[in-house]
RNA sequence: GGGCGUGUAGCUUAGUUUGGCUGGAGCACCCGGCUGAUAACCGGGAGGUCGCAGGUUCAAAUCCUGUCAUGCCCA
């Protein structure tokens, strides 16, 4: 690499979209990969898809810049590190969307438009935003595939899909059940949580105390229930069998008035919880008998609406069972189950074998059958005509109205009902074991999120229901014969194709509703039957789950890039993904593969508002990261990020922190860049040059400290990064660049490259920054891509993307300057011991250009390396090492007043004015001694107390440091002329300077310069030195009296005027 | 309602695993210094109910219990 160029003003949007063009132009980011082929290590990432229907926020940018970074470090670490984009394509949200812009609120609408229409419509729409993610992505600097993405859409994708969920089949996992879901009548659809939680309204609806009648016995149980439209559906009373249940005989009428329908009569028997009795009843009663639940188990009752449901085979059709579910929080400690609505029930009814069956149709309207009141009516509407049936038939005990927040259609805003959807299941259940073997095996970040989080969700695994009685999706491959009921899965589309009737159109593509018309043979013997598909499409989470295969077709084509990434080393997306694509992932491969996907998952805490509210559209706290690539740039916003916080700790996100990102990292690393590159381009500096090298071993100190700190934080800021902590590992770094390369290194180098001589401690300078600015640049590389690939290129000649990892690895070379501890502690000390040095002179009102004359530094290690920097930095002008602290002590003996007054009474004052006469040491040593005696009173040790304190004329502070001891400074503060001069000397130039800065004249240029002095006089070599630091070519000295238009300025009562020309 | 996180100065946060110095930084603010050094730098100051309430302990930001707020997921 030849000599750098100046590198001019920082303009970082500029920077990085020029960086961008480079990157295409040359194709960096597969060079990355094609360069690291012959290493034969691949690390492998999966994409978790996006949904590009929805323009992205910043809060996208961070699960994208872990992704990055994660692989961009991988790759410098010496691996093939393949990024295949991906897009999530299908799913309710989708429809959802196109939906509202078409206005079409039902299924029947849907349908009336035409589901090829809609669906058209739906695969445009997932494509809305599809540019808007690509550039964002592009310009964040995430390297990722998306010329070649997997696409869950595509048939390929699809036929993966089929394939896996036929294995399942194959092994028994698949089958059909029911499923509660909050459904809409008007609509036809079942809601997800996310869609139900748009739609919560409250209010108030009639609810009811129902009498059970007992057979075999005279009493009622008596049950609760917020939705009278289920009581015909009633199969079963649930009890807690540890709750301890009454029963109470009315021996009273109430006194009161009688709200509502239903009542009891005298005499009549009740039996609930003990807890309610006071809550439910409006009666006088006894109490009978107490018991627990356990012994109601097994009792009968009469049904309430007879031949509403057939009893089937089911011996536990209407009595009592038991249920862990039951509280006593509210109801009357019995839980009315209608098995079809109410998902506990199902589940309940399943377990102890309640008939499943509907009263309700799917278009909301009972069936009929179920009453000949009620048939064909909208449940909603008869929920008064049945508590009047319950009422007229002696079974209500009473009502009354119920406030409660409940979930309604937010399309049409009616009410939705539990209903039990037909669906099918993949039986998780059954898997749960291996599922956690698995889970155990990954490593997570946090480790948490593994253990506690997905753990947790995984003990208590449910059955998958991976069916939707929806559109836009993958279909399910399953066909049933309409002659004999036989069951079939498709595993590809050439076993379609070979077991599709002649008639049957060949589909054009794998959707609806091209599916929907393919017709299979039936394979069973002896049927010839046709088959038709279940019209169902499956869960867009079994799409996702699916990627770790599907992304390659496998296993259709692709063997060995299968083969090559299974499982994959790496994921990461935010927390949410838990129970969404981590889940799907690990349940897919399980079922299919017996195996986990995936190795290491990061999860990634959100990003919120500044005020730690979740950013949504609705709320309008979205921020645009392009308010942010266009103002402080990519490289800041990453850097922000990845500082901010902990990647699994939800981050505020604060637009000003960017800013502070910007300001501090990377205005300070550019500065320090241009610092080197500047002097470099003026001196024909060339790191390559062999004949002007300099070892690292003939260097000054200060060059070998900075080389040996880079070295330690380097190590540490790996450390780091194999913890998943890159936000300690980036503060480690911020930290080196901006205090250690930049507050101190470079402001201490500063005069080394001002001399335009050659000299090897000047090329020692450039060889240590070019040394130092290669190794910062290779270690941000992956966090924030941008400036440290253009310092890179400029330095080093070649992208800081194809440089090794300084740190090494299985692959590559370790390549880090050497360490020197002692070093960096006497450092350490140096810089304790220039800001000790200010503290003094600010307390003792000696400001910092006003040389000091002498200086001692007492204990700690041997710092004479160091004393010309720190004699600098002191501003002093002989700095020594002096062992004894006391030349610059002296004691003062302070008066204990609490023992002297107690002693001396009114003699006080004359014994205080004697001690302050006496001298300290004598009088301490005849205290010592105890012969002290002051105005005719003993002095004691208890009477006075010692303290420490400096000479006339000196000025000290001690610093006390664990690996160093005790140090002390000592300033000498003795004031003469000759300081006054050099003292005048320095604020005159730096006016000067200062000036001249203001008047933008080039460093190199020279001045004509007056200046007047007043009350104090300029030492010839002093005004020499200010002629020289100024560049001055000509200069007066208080030649004739000041202009009226000069600068003036004045300091410790001298009065200066001077004047800059050019 | 349940599970899992988070809560420390006006803002962003370290410290919590394993209890122990006066709870440490950065931004912003105030005073002073320094600067051919940048949106900088250095010294000092002000600013804290460590969400709240109990408990354990010689000692609690840290451990325990409860509670509030907030986020994710489930119901």
């Amino acid at each position: 690499m030849g000599v750098p160029k100046p590198a001019g003003d920082l303009d970082p949007v500029a920077l990085e979209s020029t960086l961008m063009e480079t990157w295409s132009e040359e194709g960096t980011f597969e060079a990355t990969i094609e360069a690291r082929r012959n290493g034969a290590s691949p690390f492998t990432f999966l994409e978790g898809p996006p949904t590009a229907n929805g323009r992205p926020g910043i809060h996208h940018v961070i699960s994208r810049l872990f992704k990055d970074m994660v692989c961009r470090w991988k790759t410098m670490e010496g691996h093939v590190v393949e990024r295949k984009g991906g897009w999530d394509t299908h799913g309710l949200p989708v429809e959802i969307e196109v939906q509202k812009k078409l206005d079409l609120m039902s299924n029947e609408a849907i349908e009336e438009y035409g589901m090829e229409a809609f669906n058209d419509k739906c695969k445009e729409s997932v494509w809305t935003y599809e540019e808007v993610w690509r550039e964002m992505t592009e310009r964040m600097g995430f390297w990722v595939d998306m010329d070649d993405p997997y696409v869950t859409l595509h048939d390929e994708y699809i036929e993966s899909a089929w394939w896996s969920l036929k294995q399942m089949f194959d092994k028994g996992l698949l089958f059909r059940g029911h499923k509660v879901l909050p459904y809409c009548p008007q609509t036809g659809t079942s809601y997800s949580t996310h869609e139900v939680s748009l739609g919560y309204k409250e209010v108030s609806e009639p609810a009811v105390y129902i009498k059970f009648r007992l057979i075999d016995d005279d009493a009622s149980i008596l049950a609760w229930t917020t939705t009278p439209w289920t009581l015909p559906g009633n199969v079963g009373l649930a009890i807690g069998p540890d709750v301890t249940y009454c029963r109470v005989r009315i021996t009273e009428l109430p006194s009161g008035s009688w709200e509502g329908r239903g009542g009891a009569g005298v005499g009549e028997e009740l039996i609930l919880a003990k807890d309610l009795l006071s809550d439910v009843l409006r009666h006088q009663v006894e109490v009978i008998e107490e018991f627990p639940g356990s012994t109601l188990i097994g009792k009968a009752y009469r049904p309430l609406f007879p031949g509403a449901v057939d009893r089937g085979g089911s011996e536990n059709a209407w009595t009592v069972v038991e249920a862990d579910f039951v509280t006593t929080t509210d109801g009357t400690g019995v839980v009315h189950t209608a098995v079809m609505y109410g998902e506990e029930d199902y589940n309940l009814g399943m377990q102890v074998g309640l008939p499943a069956q509907h009263t309700v149709g799917i278009d909301g309207n009972f069936i009929s059958g179920t009453h000949n009141m009620l048939d064909g009516r909208y449940v909603k509407d008869c929920d008064s005509d049945i508590i009047d049936y319950l009422s007229d038939e002696g079974m209500l005990y009473r009502e009354h109205t119920y406030t409660h927040d409940y979930p309604h259609c937010w399309r049409t805003d009616h009410p939705l009902l539990y209903y039990a959807m037909d669906s099918w299941f993949v039986r998780m259940t059954s898997v749960r074991d291996e599922i956690l073997q698995h889970n155990s095996e990954v490593e997570w970040a946090p480790e948490w999120t593994g253990s506690k989080r997905m753990g947790e969700w995984l003990s208590n695994i449910k059955d998958w229901a991976i069916s939707r009685e929806r559109y836009w999706g993958t279909p399910i491959p399953v066909w049933i014969c309409s002659n004999c009921g036989h069951e079939h899965c498709i595993g590809s589309i050439e076993e379609m194709t070979s077991m599709k009737t002649d008639d049957s159109p060949m589909p054009p593509e794998l959707h609806r509703p091209y599916v929907d018309d393919v017709r299979l043979h039936c394979p069973s013997d002896d049927c010839s039957g046709e088959m038709v598909r279940e019209p169902y499409v499956m869960d867009c989470w079994f799409d996702s789950g699916c990627a770790s295969f599907a992304q390659w077709h496998y296993p259709f084509e692709n063997e060995d890039k299968f083969a090559g990434s299974f499982p994959v080393d790496y994921i990461c997306e935010a927390v949410d993904q838990t129970r969404g694509w981590f889940y799907s992932l690990l349940a897919v491969s399980t079922a299919v593969f017996g195996s986990t996907c995936y190795r290491r998952c990061l999860s990634l805490g959100h990003i919120l508002d500044k005020d730690g509210k979740k950013m949504s559209k609705s709320k309008g706290n979205v921020v645009n990261p392009w308010d942010h690539f266009n103002k402080e740039g990519s490289d800041s916003i990453r850097w922000y990020m990845t500082t901010q916080s902990a990647p699994w700790s939800p981050t505020n996100f604060d637009p000003n922190g960017v800013r502070e990102s910007y300001a501090k990292m990377f205005l300070t690393l550019w500065n320090v860049y241009r610092f080197h590159a500047d002097y470099a381009a003026m001196d024909g500096f060339d790191a390559d040059d062999k004949s002007g090298y300099v070892a690292v071993a003939e260097r000054s100190p200060l060059d070998r400290w900075v080389l040996s700190k880079a070295s330690t934080m380097a190590d540490t800021y790996h450390e780091h990064f194999e913890s998943w902590n890159f936000h300690k590992a980036g503060r480690e770094l911020e930290e080196f660049v901006v205090n250690d390369l930049s507050n101190w290194y470079v402001r201490r180098s500063r005069r080394r490259l001002w001399d335009e001589a050659d000299s090897s401690d000047k090329r020692a300078c450039q060889h240590t920054l070019h040394e130092a600015l290669l190794l910062v640049c290779r270690l941000m590389a992956p966090v924030s891509p941008f400036m440290p690939d253009r310092i890179h290129r400029d330095l080093a000649g070649s992208s800081v993307h194809l440089a090794d990892w300084p740190l090494g690895s299985a692959l590559v070379e370790r390549s880090l300057p050497p360490r020197d501890y002692e070093l960096e502690q006497q450092m350490k000390l140096v810089r304790a011991l220039a800001e000790t040095g200010r503290r003094v002179r600010a307390e003792e009102g000696r400001r910092q250009r006003l040389p000091c004359r002498n200086g001692w530094i007492i204990g700690g290690p041997d710092l004479t390396d160091f004393h010309e920097i720190l004699a600098e930095e002191l501003n002093v002008e002989n700095l020594m090492t002096e062992a004894d602290l006391d030349r610059f002590q002296k004691i003062v003996l302070e008066p204990n007043r609490k023992a002297l007054g107690a002693k001396c009474r009114s003699d006080l004052p004359a014994v205080l004015a004697k001690l302050d006469t006496a001298d300290p040491d004598s009088l301490l040593l005849e205290v010592e001694a105890g012969i002290a005696a002051l105005a005719g009173y003993q002095i004691t040790m208890n009477d006075i107390e010692i303290r420490r304190t400096e000479k006339e004329g000196y000025s000290a502070a001690t610093i006390s440091d664990e690996d160093f001891g005790d140090v002390s400074l000592v300033l000498d503060m003795v004031i003469d002329e000759e300081l006054m001069s050099r003292g005048l000397a320095r604020d005159v130039i730096r006016r000067i300077q200062s000036k001249r800065k203001e008047l933008d004249l080039a460093v190199e240029e020279s001045i004509s310069l007056s200046v007047w002095i007043e009350g104090a006089e300029m030492a010839d070599e002093d005004w020499a030195h200010v002629q020289n630091e100024t560049r001055a070519g000509s200069a007066t000295l208080n030649e004739g009296s000041a202009p009226n238009e000069a600068d003036s300025f004045e300091v410790d009562g001298i009065a200066i005027v001077f004047r800059v020309d050019q």
